[in-house]
RNA sequence: GUGGCUGUAGCUCAGUUGGUUAGAGCACCAGAUUGUGGAUCUGGGGGUCGCCGGUUCAAGUCCGGUCAGCCACCCCA
């Protein structure tokens, strides 16, 4: 017996295991967005964790190809596992449209694969809470995705954050312009580096990599650079487009979405137009959004998407715009728990019933039973231990009442409920222990 | 993928120029208190010093590799 073969238990870079303290939170985090994402109407949906590796290779650009993991199956297939959820999207609605006709509104909870290098707050398998409004270029869609974002962290109890929009038609304009349109992803890419290397060296690698001239990338540069308030932005924008079409209906839609926004209830200081947000990905051509937290702008976005309005043209002739954004749920979660902000409880039942009396087991079994009838989550503990042990366990596992029910209560037909955050305690009849247990939930909210 | 830092008990960490049987606090278990937790006291269990190899009479300590974590680049949720 002792002398097997030991396996050393172990999980691979950027894979983790969920304990129940973190994946408590993380349930909770999931239905709130599902409770958010249902309450404007999008609908359910999934898709398969692996696809053919030609439906998600080249969608996202180079560096998305370079993380994807993909294999050659069983049947000699080659396949890759799904790199974000956007893409799987599009696949989806190419081949389904038909029958779920547009608007297409859809959510999607789900694990992706990235083969990167691990950080704080970066893995290689995480889940992403997304949804996508597809078939339409109105910017009602637009603007619907920035009040749900926006209601997602007011339901999610989070103080500070920020909503960061930018619409790529305004930097592409420009582009257009100086003849650098088909440079435009090289352009985005250095510039959202801005913050972080400074304008000359931005300034720099957009010579180098998108030929462009010190003139131009200083024209770029200076709309990028913009800072103030959204409507001095706004006006900054409209004078740095000034002739130029395609720029000008970039202001134009930020303009209209910032207002309606507003109209709507949002505080407009959540919601701030940032030019130099671009994106990485490739396939973004309109409104871009990234959701940062105010406390810990350092792990990034937490919540970010955009209008891409040519993806779906890859799997169907049918035009198929579409617009959405992605919560990033682990990173949101290493997030809050660095900010203290993950309570550490680590059971989903708020009450605990005390095992005492050995020849009472099918009482303590009938107690229970009522208590969850009531609908009320109970754990029983399974060994008649020491009643102060199992207490105690009952304290650190967070539990907030417990029963207590021994020889004296059960010959009077009675239980004792113990608040353990209090210590009081108050004997009731065992008929009236799940209305009284419901008030004490009630009086005393987690 | 590249570079830097780190890796000792479940957790946070000590461990002297390499030198007996690797320690502490917290946590866990038992008892003091045979029906009442979060306090105190006493006792107890638990360590392949991440892993593999090398140098040495001797390695937790030095060297190489490897795995993992963190940080930066890159990119991104």
């Amino acid at each position: 017996m002792n002398d097997v073969q030991r396996i050393e238990p172990r999980t691979l870079k950027g894979f983790r295991d969920h304990l129940p303290e973190t994946m408590i939170p993380r349930e909770w985090l999931i239905e709130t967005a599902r409770r958010v994402y249902r309450s404007y109407g999008f609908a359910p949906i999934d898709t398969p964790a692996l696809e053919y590796l030609e439906i998600l290779t080249g969608k996202g650009g180079e560096e998305t190809d370079k993380q994807l993991y993909k294999f050659e199956d069983h049947g000699g297939r080659w396949v890759g596992m799904r790199f974000d959820l956007t893409v799987p999207l599009a696949r989806f609605a190419a081949q389904h449209v038909g029958k779920l006709g547009t608007p297409l509104k859809a959510y999607h909870i789900a694990t992706v694969w990235r083969g990167e290098n691990t950080q704080r707050g970066r893995y290689r398998e995480f889940m992403q809470c997304d949804f996508d409004t597809l078939g339409t270029l109105a910017i009602t869609a637009d603007v619907e995705t920035v009040l749900v974002i926006h209601d997602l962290f007011e339901a999610l109890r989070i103080p500070g954050f920020t909503i960061r929009v930018n619409n790529r038609q305004v930097l592409n304009g420009l582009l257009d312009h100086f003849d650098l349109a088909d440079k435009s992803v090289a352009i985005l890419r250095a510039l959202d580096k801005l913050d972080k290397i400074g304008a000359d060296k931005v300034a720099a690698e957009m010579h180098q990599t998108a030929g462009a001239t010190a003139d131009q990338a200083g024209r770029v540069l200076q709309l990028a650079e913009l800072h103030g308030s959204n409507q001095e932005i706004l006006a900054a924008l409209d004078r740095l487009v000034a002739g130029n079409e395609k720029g000008q209906a970039g202001v134009a839609k930020l303009a209209e979405m910032l207002s309606a926004v507003v109209a709507a209830g949002v505080d407009e200081g959540r919601v701030r137009i940032s030019p130099s947000i671009t994106r990485g990905l490739d396939y973004y051509t309109g409104t871009v959004f990234e959701t940062f937290l105010d406390d810990l702008p350092g792990i990034g976005s937490v919540c970010s998407g955009g209008r891409y309005d040519n993806l779906a043209e890859l799997y169907s002739k049918q035009e198929l715009p579409g617009i959405g954004a992605s919560l990033g749920l682990d990173r949101l979660l290493a997030a809050l728990e660095e900010l203290g902000m993950v309570e550490k409880v680590q059971t989903p039942a708020p009450v605990f019933l005390a095992y005492f009396d050995v020849s009472r087991l099918h009482d303590y079994l009938r107690l229970a039973t009522a208590i969850r009838a009531a609908g009320i989550g109970v754990e029983f503990y399974p060994e008649p231990k020491k009643l102060g042990a199992q207490l105690k366990y009952a304290d650190r596992r967070g539990f907030r009442v417990a029963v207590v029910a021994g020889e004296n209560e059960w010959a009077q037909d009675q239980c004792q409920l113990k608040d353990l955050a209090s210590g009081q305690s108050t004997t009731v009849p065992l008929d009236d222990a799940p209305g009284t247990i419901a008030e004490l939930l009630k009086a005393s909210p987690a």
